[in-house]
DNA sequence: ACAAAAGTGTTTCAAATACACCCATGT
DNA sequence: ACATGGGTGTATTTGAAACACTTTTGT
């Protein structure tokens, strides 16, 4: 048997928060070739000490400033061509963010860091649309046997702002009542005994989850 | 910045059958170092101009002779040291293989190919016990939720045969009208005509696949 | 008083579950 | 005739879905 091929390994992460009432995801503006000045995700190549997960949280801390979120493996693209310079193995991540913490930052290799809405992004490097897509679809298949969802709220919420994001990442609306019924039924939210006011009316319980990171899965 | 480390790429691959009414692996006794004379997963080093899914099929029909089934990718294990050469990131699969297949070959690196109770299995070499219990998550998961099952059987089958699959694969019995009512709901399959005779009792009724080779995703 | 979001129950429908007997065949 | 697995229907329970009004606040 002759000698293995050489590859670079990286990870690119799909991370994704709620801004404005829309799905965002961040992107990076490239300093370098390949695809200088087009948007990327955030990510980089793995180094010869550290494992996937870590390579991931590293990038994504370093490119973009953000840190401590949800972060979990997607998959892994390898087609040979989809970067130029060849050799590019990519294990793609996603990686959610509350939707309370936005400061981003730019470093290293990194021009700027960018939020997009997830329906009005821009043509981006090598094949990220592609893994763009599968993260959206996991995300959007995970939201109904599991408790993930919570990860791209701030620690405390309003039923009604937990509602709001399952209704902009499936892109439907939900009964107010069932919807509800059905959160409550998991058994993993309690009631912090605050409210929340916030413009003319009625103010708010605000509920936290009962094990803080904890992601059920349900069924 | 510096230039990434280099590593080696392979895919391993978990292959699922069903034989003699229980869940069974692939596995290959090792020629070369390291882990000699241990047994591991199928798999092997990814070349320079193939994709990720395409090294996995060819690693499995070099080493194996299982070739045209159900392939899927898992995960990547990246873990520094999880092989002692160092750098080597492993993209794993599973495979699903259906219950009349069973010819081998043993051929390159793989000393001898051989199936073994999933239930009774060896030691393992590298971090391959993890990978696998990985892989018999997924396909647990997996029959909750999609058609992946019927890719154990040959063309055609009997509800019992199909019934069997389940059973072992859940490890729990099922009520045999709940399941026959259930599967024959779903739409996919269409009986032939034919009647299997098999033993001292009623022949059974011979079904196959409406759409062969197609996964339906259920609910 | 009005606007705006919060909060709250019941009825209806569909799907999952529990459960027991007769049928066709080989020996 | 008997042993063996194949084949079938109904009643019950459970969970999902549809649906409208009252409450609390700010202006």
């Amino acid at each position: 048997m002759n000698t293995p091929a050489s590859f670079n390994v990286a990870t690119d992460i799909v991370v994704f928060t709620i801004r404005a009432d829309t799905l965002n995801v961040l992107l990076i503006e490239r300093a370098g070739q390949p695809f200088k000045g087009s948007w990327a995700l955030p990510g980089g190549f793995l180094n010869n000490d550290e494992g996937l997960d870590q390579c991931a949280a590293r990038e994504l801390a370093e490119e973009t400033g953000v840190g401590d979120v949800y972060l979990e493996q997607l998959a892994s693209f390898g087609d040979p061509g989809r970067d130029p310079r060849g050799g590019v193995v990519s294990v793609a991540y996603f990686a959610l963010v509350p939707a309370d913490e936005h400061a981003l930052r730019a470093a290293s290799d990194a021009a700027s860091a960018r939020w997009f809405a997830f329906d009005d992004l821009p043509e981006l490097a090598f094949d990220h649309a592609v893994i763009l897509h599968a993260a959206h679809a996991r995300l959007k298949a995970k939201l109904d046997y599991s408790t993930i969802a919570f990860c791209l709220l701030p620690a405390e919420f309003t039923l009604s702002n937990l509602q709001t994001v399952y209704e902009i990442i499936k892109a439907e609306t939900l009964d107010k009542r069932n919807f509800r019924k059905w959160v409550l039924a998991l058994d993993v939210l309690q009631e912090t005994g605050e409210k929340r006011v916030e413009g003319a009316h009625r103010p708010a319980m605000l509920y936290r989850e009962k094990n803080p990171g904890t992601i059920k899965i349900i069924r």
